[in-house]
DNA sequence: AGGAGTTTGTGAACGGGAGAACAAACCGAG
DNA sequence: CTCGGTTTGTTCTCCCGTTCACAAACTCCT
């Protein structure tokens, strides 16, 4: 079932994002900005981002690197760090002016205009993706509900109708997605990759907890509130167990058949 | 709004888990198994769990790290180095048994007996989280449905009913909750998540937009939907000026006023 | 104008994780 | 019992990210 047919590129749908290459040796005659921003601090952009649209809520005109990592719960070191590999963005002695910063964040992140979203797997988290409303403030338009079920089909959910996933390649062409959203079991999950990768998706969000194979090219993103879950149980349990301060009657041993 | 009232320690709620000291340079008298595990590799425990009761269920009875890794999408050296972490399960020249290494990932994370969780805020959000039954089967219950909606309560889902949220302390101590999730609007988070730890829940998974600080000893993971797609966003936009292949006019000058 | 105070941007040290490579250990055949 | 093939566990090296610390740059007050 799970044999792998076509010959994929096994991408790690990690952190790894095949850079495209051209990191030549050559001259750096054409002063190509080049800017490669670290994936560590791309994380962190949003952060700062929905950090500074609090404080321009709030109406604050300018802010303190101090001022902005705290609220955007990080180190201040690390926040100017960030902020240079964008530029010069800001002024010594005064700090940052919080609409000027917060449009180069936007903008940086490619979030100044719309992307187009699909969402595939309209079931339990489908239905709740596509009621939220804070995808469409923060740079999102879902433009297609797709699912397989004909039972789902034709529903309306958020204004825009389930539509069969057969659609998925006129859908994505006739918007221009270049984002999908996989909310199918974890079964599906990697068929539902495929289509979309054909029909001309580059980007996947994928929430079944199953790994994804892509072709070079294509980025995966993976939520999984289990293993979330888990991360916090690990430490739970050593919280508890330290509590107890030995637990663990010998721990070695190990007897296996 | 937002002004702290009662001096929190404003904890990173990220990585650093404010271990419980105890390095001491002292004697190793007491065989303390003392194994810290680092936290990259506690991310990728449940990877491996999941990829482990995959084969379980197919039927595969040992594999080695190679056939493990592809199965959870990760380089097979990094593979053995996490696993050496929990101790030498593995034959050499043979591989893992499945079923023995399964069940000693579980119990290295603390699943293998059920972990009760509360969910606070049942809206879109938190009726799919309710619903959501791969829970059960990777440790966790599901033990009580908040809202501080009267409208919202009483209502069943999945078989329990949405209580007040005012219920909170009753519930954690009645049913010995460590775990909570907030899927509430961002601007009650904090006041969710304060109230939660009055209560006694030490682990946070938190899906509201929000930084939120808790008292040491407290842990706290976010699961940011916006974030992975602004993410995903910038590394499209970055492909997409890849192919106008110079772009950015000039880029720099940023004349300001 | 000059100086004190403030804050940014960045060089440098440091720590942790990723990956390659290899010795140790195990199995099975002969 | 020995030997070749296989796979783990671990060591070593490199790279990325974090953090400290400070010079440069700016404002404001006198
Ligand atoms: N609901 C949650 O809170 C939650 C939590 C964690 C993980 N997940 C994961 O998210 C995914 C969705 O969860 P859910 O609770 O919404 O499941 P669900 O069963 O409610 O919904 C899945 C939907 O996908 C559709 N579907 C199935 N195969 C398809 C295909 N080949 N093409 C298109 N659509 C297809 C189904 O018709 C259904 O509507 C699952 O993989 C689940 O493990 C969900
Ligand atoms: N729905 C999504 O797909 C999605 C995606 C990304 C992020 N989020 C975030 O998850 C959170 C929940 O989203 P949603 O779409 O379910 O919102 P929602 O408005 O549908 O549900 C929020 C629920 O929280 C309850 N609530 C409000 N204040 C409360 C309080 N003080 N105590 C207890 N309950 C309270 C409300 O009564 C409501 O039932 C939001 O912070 C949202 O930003 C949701």
């Amino acid at each position: 079932m799970t044999s792998p047919r076509s010959p994929r590129t096994g991408s790690p749908a990690d952190g790894s994002h095949g850079r495209h290459g051209a990191d030549g040796v050559g001259g750096p005659s054409v002063r190509v900005p080049e800017r490669g921003i670290p994936e560590a601090t791309v994380a962190r952009l949003p952060v700062y981002l929905r950090a500074l649209t609090g404080l321009s809520e709030r109406g604050t005109a300018t802010c303190s690197s101090e001022e902005l990592a705290g609220a955007a719960g990080v180190n201040s070191a690390k926040l100017r760090k960030d902020l240079s590999y964008l530029g010069s963005y800001g002024t010594r002695g005064v700090g940052y002016d919080v609409e000027y910063l917060r449009y180069q964040i936007a903008r940086e992140i490619g979030v100044t205009q719309d992307w187009p979203v699909v969402i595939v797997g309209i079931g339990n988290l489908g239905h709740a993706l596509a009621k939220y409303s804070g995808f469409s403030s923060r740079g999102f338009r879902i433009v297609a509900l797709l699912d397989a079920d004909p039972r789902r089909q034709g529903e309306e959910v958020a204004g825009l109708g389930v539509r069969p996933f057969e659609e998925v390649d006129a859908l994505v062409e006739r918007h221009r997605v270049a984002i999908g959203v996989i909310a199918t079991p974890a079964v599906a999950a990697q068929e539902v990759c495929d289509r979309l990768v054909a029909a001309g998706v580059t980007s996947i969000l994928n929430f079944a907890p199953a790994v994804l194979s892509v072709p070079e090219g294509v980025d995966v993103r993976k939520v999984d509130l289990s293993i979330e879950l888990q991360i916090l149980a690990y430490h739970e349990q050593r919280k508890t167990l330290a509590d107890v301060l030995d637990g663990t009657p010998v721990a070695s041993g190990a007897v296996r058949s």
